[in-house]
DNA sequence: AACTACTACCATGCGACGCAAGATACCTTG
DNA sequence: CAAGGTATCTTGCGTCGCATGGTAGTAGTT
C-alpha cells in the first residue's frame, strides 16, 4: 500500500488547523468528555471529522496551557477513561476564539462571494 | 530586540492557513493584480492581513499549481512589477473551496453558538 | 485457553504553510 | 548623494494535523 507520509494534505485538513482546539473546547462546554467520545462527535459535523493521532496530542497541548483538566474514570464496558473538563481559562479561551472566528469567517466569506459591480 | 522565529504563533494566523492561497485566488477573479496590490488589499480585510515573506512563497505556489499565471509589466512609479492573473484550473479551484469551505464555516459556526438546551 | 473484535489510551515522524528577517533594486524628493 | 517609498524575492523556523503503529482492557466465540 502507498503511504504518503505527513498526514493527509486535503483542503479541509488545512481549514482545521487552529480552529480544531477550539472545537473541542466548545464540545466539553456543556460537560466533561472523553477523547474517543469527541473524535466520534466531530466525525458527525461536516469538515471537522479527525482522527486520534490528533485528538490527543492537540488534548494534551490543552491541558499543557491548562485549558482543560481532565481525570480517570473507570467503564463498565472497556478500559478506564480519560475524561476532560473546560478550567475558567478554557471558557475564557473560546470566547476570545469565537470573538476571533466571527470576524474572520465574515472577511472570508466577503470575499468569495462573487460581487457583479462592474461600474 | 528578542526575536521569536516560526513567525506570529498568533489565533488568527493559524486561521489563515489554507485559507490565505484562495483568498488571493478570489482577489483575481475580477483582473490580474500585483504581490503587493494582493497584500494591501488583503491589509484592509479583518483577519486576512499578511505580508510578503507569506505572500511571494505562496504566489510561487500558485504558479507551480498552475492556478494563476504572471506577466510582467512596467510602473511608470517605481520598480517593474509581476501582474498575476487567474487561469481556468485556478477559477475551478476557487470554486471547489468555496464548495469545502460554506458546510466547513457552518459546523464551526453551529459547534461555537452556546444553546441552552438543559433537557 | 486461544481467537477475534471493539473500545480507549498514547507516541513517533513528517510535510505544509504562515511568518520574521533580511537582501536587492528601482524611482522620486530633498 | 542620501533617504524613503515601492516592489521584488529568499532563508530558516515553529506549529499542527495526519498516517502509522503500539498497548491494554472487556466481551463473545470457538
Amino acid at each position: 500500500m502507498v503511504v504518503v507520509p505527513g498526514g493527509e494534505r486535503t483542503v479541509v485538513s488545512q481549514l482545521r488547523r487552529g480552529v480544531l482546539q477550539f472545537c473541542v473546547l466548545a464540545q466539553l462546554r456543556d460537560g466533561e468528555k472523553y477523547a474517543y467520545e469527541l473524535v466520534r462527535e466531530l466525525g458527525a459535523a461536516h469538515g471537522l471529522a479527525t482522527s486520534e493521532g490528533t485528538i490527543y496530542p492537540l488534548l494534551s497541548r490543552l491541558r499543557k496551557l491548562e485549558w482543560v483538566s481532565s481525570s480517570w474514570q473507570d467503564s463498565e464496558t472497556g478500559p478506564p477513561r480519560r475524561y476532560y473538563a473546560l478550567t475558567p481559562a478554557g471558557r475564557e479561551a473560546l470566547q476570545s476564539f469565537t470573538a476571533e472566528w466571527e470576524p474572520f469567517r465574515t472577511a472570508v466569506d466577503t470575499l468569495l462571494e462573487h460581487k457583479e459591480n462592474h461600474r
